[in-house]
DNA sequence: AAGAGCATTCGATGATGTCGAATGAGTATC
DNA sequence: GATACTCATTCGACATCATCGAATGCTCTT
């Protein structure tokens, strides 16, 4: 690994948590020396990858970031697919509708389709929520083959999954199922449901669920049916072979 | 200029413009050795910057940089600044409106809000359009120091501004007006004027404008006083004292 | 008016990234 | 069905390059 990259991303992901961060805030939360940090946002500076503050010199994210996260959505194969169906899925369920990928023990929500009522337009598109407290990611977690990345459980309310074991087992129960549900594990009076998008390969690139209102839940099963439909139409015009993916429990003797 | 972090970007760079790159692209492309593009890359993916296709090997974007780009829109004042005026100023012309912030020589918009008719509803946040072409782009050319970056000015369709003289020229009026005009220079049937924003420090950090079907074009002056007032507003909540910005032929005597 | 905190610059050190060649897997070709 | 090719990947040695600490100039505060 390439330390001086590696610090680079490192740099950006610090400017990520908060708005305007000082040259030697970065450099304590890096335990590197000012003038290191320095060279290295001078670089990323010349691209546009941060900016700094004319008056205060303190430096953030710059607007090359905003490119990038832009290409990124238009490359995503997975995205274009899911726009038709999370539209027609959210018109059918009256629900919000996301599209979800994982990042290290995150999801990033790569696709929202607001709901058909207009709660809420807020983009969502972006935001990221961790995995262990929302059915999009129990759907990613339980089909990648890391599983759990031995993070701590990080508790978002009060119904959140903190315990490894037991998301371990809900997770075997999204294997059998193709199905993840939460209730308010990650946002009060918020509940989820979602279901794995599966590629050519097996793999579950992404998964595509629903934000379901507290006082609509449990959701009938017509929802569901419909999410699962969606879900598995997505995966067959990704070059899928079989939804649910396949439970790999052992490297497959057939192979 | 951090040699290894530069290269890590130019990589980025160069994944941004095409889906899949195999690695020996990425190296032909930049004149490196395939070793160090791997190394360079191999740090990338780490951190989600940038995701490799099972099957094929290829690379592209990550879903981290997606993340960073959403934060960078949120923690961008000016933008939370435009939302409310942005959406005035489509209901009252019936437009589309954008923000855009320069990077290097193009426009990013990092706000859009569609127009009132529902004519097309693409999210146009985070694309890029060369700042020479469009409004958006002449009032932050206008409004920057450097002005133009000496670079050639790519001719996107017929009425495209290519001449250093005449742009520069147009500039001097943008400078004068606070108001830049643009008709089929960027996109042919549509037309652009935009005003610039003025942040406390006098700069010019970002421009709102509207997008203009060439069947309304010339715009009335109704709607050119609208734009013009919400510019106004928007810079005295970003603390401006004087809009347009004030004309600086020469580093000022009185500093 | 003096002090602190900040970004920034500079030069010497050695750790670190770079390169070229070799490997292996996978695929297309004959 | 076997071969040749392309491609990503690994390894080790060299010298470049990033790193660090101290010093500077600046603005804002006390």
């Amino acid at each position: 690994m390439i330390q001086a990259v590696d610090r680079a991303v490192r740099i950006l992901m610090v400017l990520q948590g908060a708005r305007r961060v000082s040259l030697g805030e970065i450099a304590t939360e890096l335990e590197l020396a000012p003038s290191t940090v320095h060279g290295i946002i001078r670089t990323l500076l010349g691209h546009g990858m941060v900016a700094q503050e004319r008056d205060s010199g303190r430096y953030r994210l710059g607007p090359a970031t905003l490119r990038l996260g832009n290409v990124y959505l238009h490359t995503l194969e997975l995205r274009s697919r899911v726009v038709g169906w999370a539209e027609d899925l959210a018109r059918r369920t009256g629900c919000a509708v996301r599209a979800g990928v994982l990042l290290q023990g995150d999801v990033v929500v790569v696709h929202h389709e607001p709901s058909p009522d207009g709660s809420r337009q807020m983009p969502e598109v972006g935001i990221v929520i961790p995995a262990h407290a929302c059915a999009l990611g129990k759907v990613l977690l339980a089909g990648g083959a890391d599983e759990l990345g031995s993070r701590p459980l990080r508790s978002m309310t009060a119904d959140t999954v903190t315990d490894p074991a037991r998301l371990r087992a809900e997770l075997d129960v999204v294997r059998r199922t193709g199905i993840a549900t939460e209730a308010e594990e990650a946002v009060i009076g918020e509940c989820g449901l979602a279901a794995p998008l599966v590629d050519a390969s097996g793999e579950v690139p992404g998964a595509l669920g629903l934000v379901v209102p507290a006082s609509r839940w449990p959701l009938d099963a017509a929802a569901t049916e419909a999410v699962r439909t969606a879900a598995r139409s997505i995966s067959r015009e990704l070059g899928a072979s079989a939804w649910p993916p396949a439970v790999r429990e052992l490297p497959a003797a057939s192979a």
